[in-house]
DNA sequence: CGTATTATTATACGCTTGAACAACTACGCC
DNA sequence: GGCGTAGTTGTTCAAGCGTATAATAATACG
């Protein structure tokens, strides 16, 4: 009897291969759907192999955790331009795809239902909220500054909360019913909403 | 050797307090911690008791879900008053206790991580979700009708997906962050947002 | 080309799970 | 006050879980 063939991944690629596939089996089946047997199976080996990458399935499900949250923030940390260009990608970034589907709402609720459970999944968790909400609060204050208008850290963090909540709330809603939206009505909701939060207009791209 | 002795309870009391069982082993572990046993030992009988109740598992856990989503939305769909006061109690019952607190979070996220995969759950979660947003939309036109203003199906609509996404997003970080925000801060930003988005004040309870 | 290394497979173990069912006991009824 | 009903218990079962480990095959290296 011999033995099924198989191709000695690098280190990185394998790893990557099982977080990603970690990923799928909790799209598709919720977390009692991550068993160790099925991650195997969705990326093409065997079980024993992930306990060879990760030294339990708690420690692969907090590394899958950190990705699902940083393909949630990064791009929109990232942008670029002038403050009003910034402020309507932050925008347009969060509530469009990849950032705005079911698959991110699936995988996101997943593991929020486990961060009040599991203390090394809440640490994670705060740090990417906090890392969000920064980064609003510095595009706004940037915003307010390059008008001239008050940019007290008090109306900053004032604003940050209520667009912060809008930006999360119209998420969600796209997430969980994104067929009863027409396409960019989320987008344009969002931003004349924020428009008059913030009592001003924000500049389209050139 | 004797049996322990048991109460026989009637029907209605002992599903209560089955799925009410249920739904404390979600909050404390999760969907994963609601086994049969871990129900009875909560509820103080033994597991061969909930499939006397319930045909499976997957029954008692969407009766439990019905229950998660009428605590959540039965109160906000009750307010009576003028419709400044109705608006107003909407937004406060919504962002204050028990609707806003960990555990509320807690169970909707479990549940909602399996709305896209259990198709009765989702069934379950469209019913309320139509049910809540009907009834901020039934608030808001006569409100703007109060008022005289434009109450036009188009503007409700879009006005009605925005504040609802504030509530929703502001309840959210409520519950995940709670100990973030002051004490009715997250009410208070609701209702400036709300009147800023409206363009109306809203009168507070007499 | 032969050998050392280690990524990967295959199998096994102890435990928990949802479910099934027979035995038992509380309680209503006459 | 005995009896029948059915709510409840206690036990069992197969399946699936996370983990452990020995055997094996793929690759790097001299």
């Amino acid at each position: 009897m011999s033995r099924r063939s198989f191709h000695r991944a690098p280190e990185a690629e394998r790893r990557h291969d099982l977080i990603e596939a970690t990923l799928d089996c909790i799209a598709e089946a919720g977390l009692q759907g991550a068993t160790v047997r099925q991650i195997a199976i969705k990326a093409g080996v065997t079980a024993g192999l992930i306990r060879h990458y990760f030294t339990s399935k708690e420690q692969i499900l907090q590394e899958a955790y950190r990705v699902v949250i940083a393909r949630l923030t990064e791009k929109a940390e990232r942008v670029t331009g002038t403050p009003d260009e910034r402020l309507r990608s932050f925008i347009v970034i969060n509530l469009t795809e990849p950032v705005a589907n079911s698959r991110s709402l699936s995988l996101w609720a997943s593991f929020i239902s486990r961060v009040s459970v599991d203390p090394e999944l809440a640490a994670i968790h705060r740090e990417g909220y906090l890392g969000f909400r920064n980064a609003l609060e510095g595009l706004l204050a940037d915003f307010l500054a390059s008008r001239g208008l008050d940019a007290a850290p008090a109306r900053c963090r004032s604003l940050a909360i209520a667009i912060n909540g809008l930006l999360d709330g119209l998420w969600l809603e796209g997430c969980l019913a994104g067929e009863l939206f027409e396409e960019s009505e989320l987008v344009s909701t969002a931003l004349s909403s924020i428009e008059a939060l913030i009592g001003q207009p924000i500049a389209p791209a050139a």
